[in-house]
RNA sequence: CGGCGAUUAGCGCAGUUUGGUAGCGCACUUGGUUUGGGUCCAAGGGGUCGCAGGUUCAAAUCCUGCAUCGCCGACCA
């Protein structure tokens, strides 16, 4: 390619909206333009990368024995209806009726148009189990896009559902795709790891995450120091401290606390340190045969925080968590937020782990301006439950019973889920068995956001003048930049030549023939994230040399003429 | 969907307080100059100041409403 008949794109000056670094460099090199909020165009540059980390992706699920088919991204509703999720799904769902007033969605996933074309072409368990993917545009309404192809409201997925007879066989697939997965991330040369995850929405039962580890990313993950173990923050398990609760040693004594609504201000005016005190949550519980639905105490340590899902998958607590108004715990309480504790509370009371074997802490007394001191389990606090509430902190013991766990943050660039039979059940997809009777299908599903992995590759590999493109998924392998090409005699010649030749050698080159200073052109190509730079110039032609400079290591090597393209075909592949 | 902020040329911004015929840098066009790291000079094109209504002799500027975009929180590849 040359960049004069190229789209190359670039901006000297970072667009004012851009957040993250991956948002900035890829509107800078000219990758991608917002269209409307969460939509984007994909210029040429941002093409080429989208479609090569799409062709790692379709090798590896080929190789994993997934089958490639297409399906559409409008959808029935009546296949919505038939799963539940058309009245499940709310505003990220977009709907549409057409022209006979039937009514549409856009597909944000494809778990129904497959199960209904399974069930319809599958009848015998001779044909599975049956791994089918595509690489197809989602749709989602999402609540607020941001980050560039981040969260987009467009994006593009790769999906796959597997097909089989028996929770072992879904099993088996489940490794094999796991294992795909990890090789995806391995060649795309990214800093990844699978994580146990919560299996939300889509339902399910086991389920791991791929993180591309970033300081932007928007999950936390914890890993054992000393074992494989790692887990979304949201779905690791905090384990009580292995110690015993203290006997109380203090009376139980009101005191005045006007100046002090939360746990900071608790510490800031009267010195109580924050794991010293409990935060009590005042949360709706499930609703009553009558459908009232009353409220429930969470009770945790002042310095940890609620974890909402595993708050809401309590039996008592209302699934999703919601917070009480303040209305509603002044009028059940008689006290207002930042003075409610457990002691003499009538309503169900949940306590975390770790603040069950708190012994004399402080708490709000349940009267505006009051705290009590002295505090004490049982008996101070008779009625209540232990379960875990929070989230985990650094420095907690593993789940796994090995090492303490330590916390980064991740970008959410695949899942892989075990379904069971949530969606072969409801809508009645069965194949005959051995037996010659009919049979659900347990079934597994595999995403991998493949727009994502774009941006996210950028946060993993940037440096103050650009991208710096891991080589698999480069938009270019290499560019040519000949210095003044338009005043020399030779330059025109040799450039071309090495062009000729080196696309003749399989690469993706992309040649700077405009009539730009040197500065312009490097600055660009870099920018860009071209992992080389062939550089073609009078002072080394001299000596009948060439230059080729690394993007990552800064590396300049000096070529011989005549054997440049082999040597730089080596360079490239290795 | 709740809280905060923004909207002036393709991009980045000034001008709004105190109303008076819209400006700067980059990018773009033309000519010259320069040429191994975003040259320099000159000339030029490009804006219903987000939209609608109001106040006023006069509105980018004041008032009201709406829209769009972004950030922070609850969902997801």
């Amino acid at each position: 390619m040359r960049t004069s008949q190229y789209i190359l794109a670039t901006l000297k000056e970072t667009p004012a909206d851009a957040e993250i670094i991956s948002h900035q460099l890829m509107l800078r090199a000219g990758m991608i333009r917002r269209v409307a909020s969460g939509l984007y165009t994909w210029l040429p540059s941002g093409l080429r990368v989208l479609r090569k980390v799409e062709a790692i992706v379709r090798e590896e699920m080929d190789k994993a024995g997934a089958i490639e088919m297409l399906m559409p991204v409008i959808q029935p509703a009546d296949l919505w209806q038939e799963s539940g999720r058309w009245d499940q799904f709310g505003d990220e769902l977009v709907r549409f009726n057409d022209r006979h007033n039937r009514p549409f969605a856009l597909g944000p996933t494809h778990e129904e148009v497959i199960t209904d074309f399974v069930r319809k072409e599958i009848n015998s368990y001779k044909q599975l189990p049956l791994t089918l993917y595509q690489v197809q545009t989602k749709v989602r309404d999402e609540r607020r896009p941001r980050f560039g192809v981040m969260r987009a409201r467009e994006f593009t997925m790769k999906d796959a559902y597997s097909f089989h007879l028996s929770d072992d066989c879904l099993n088996n697939t489940y490794e094999i795709m796991h294992k795909a997965y990890c090789n995806i991330f391995e060649r795309l040369n990214l800093d990844y790891r699978p994580v146990l995850a919560d299996t939300g929405s889509i339902g399910g039962s086991l389920s791991h995450e791929f993180h591309v580890l970033a300081e932007s990313g928007e999950d936390a993950i914890a890993f054992s120091d000393a074992s494989d173990y790692a887990a979304n923050i949201e779905k690791a398990e905090a384990l009580a401290p292995n110690e015993e609760r203290p006997a109380p040693s203090k009376e139980l004594k009101a005191f005045p606390t006007p100046d002090a609504k939360t746990i900071s201000e608790l510490k800031k005016h009267y010195g109580v340190k924050p794991h010293r005190g409990v935060k009590t949550l005042i949360v709706y519980g499930t609703a009553d045969e009558n459908g009232e639905r009353g409220l429930v105490a969470l009770v945790i340590r002042g310095d940890h925080e609620l974890n909402e899902l595993k708050a809401q998958n309590h039996p008592l607590v209302h699934s999703p968590l919601e917070m009480a108004p303040e209305s509603e715990i002044v009028a059940a309480i008689g006290a207002k937020p930042g003075s409610i504790g457990p002691v003499g509370l009538s309503m169900p009371i949940i306590v975390d782990r770790t603040a069950n074997i708190m012994a004399d802490f402080v708490a709000g007394a349940n009267k505006d301006d009051e705290h009590y001191s002295g505090i004490n389990w049982e008996r101070d606090v008779a009625q209540y439950q232990v379960s875990d509430l929070r989230n985990i902190v650094e420095g907690d013991p593993s789940p796994c019973g090995q090492g303490t766990l330590q916390i980064k943050r991740g970008v959410e660039v695949g899942h892989i889920f075990q379904l069971g039979t949530k969606y072969s059940e409801a809508m009645k997809a069965g194949v005959l068995s051995e037996s010659g009777k009919n049979q659900v299908m347990t079934m597994g599903c595999y995403g991998i956001g493949v727009s994502r992995i774009v941006a996210a590759a950028i946060e993993q590999n940037n440096d103050q003048y650009g991208i710096k493109w891991p080589k698999p998924i480069a938009p270019f392998d290499l560019a040519i930049v000949p210095m003044n090409m338009h005043k020399s005699h030779r330059i025109p010649d040799i450039a071309n030549n090495l062009y000729d030749g080196l696309k003749a050698a399989g690469l993706d080159v992309l040649f700077d023939d405009r009539k730009e200073r040197p500065g312009v052109m490097f600055n660009d190509m870099e920018l860009l994230g071209v992992p080389y730079t062939l550089v073609i110039g009078e002072r080394n032609l001299d000596e009948n040399k060439v230059e080729l400079k690394n993007r990552h290591t800064g590396e300049k090597l000096m070529l011989d003429l005549d054997t440049a393209v082999e040597t730089i075909k080596a360079a490239v592949s290795s």
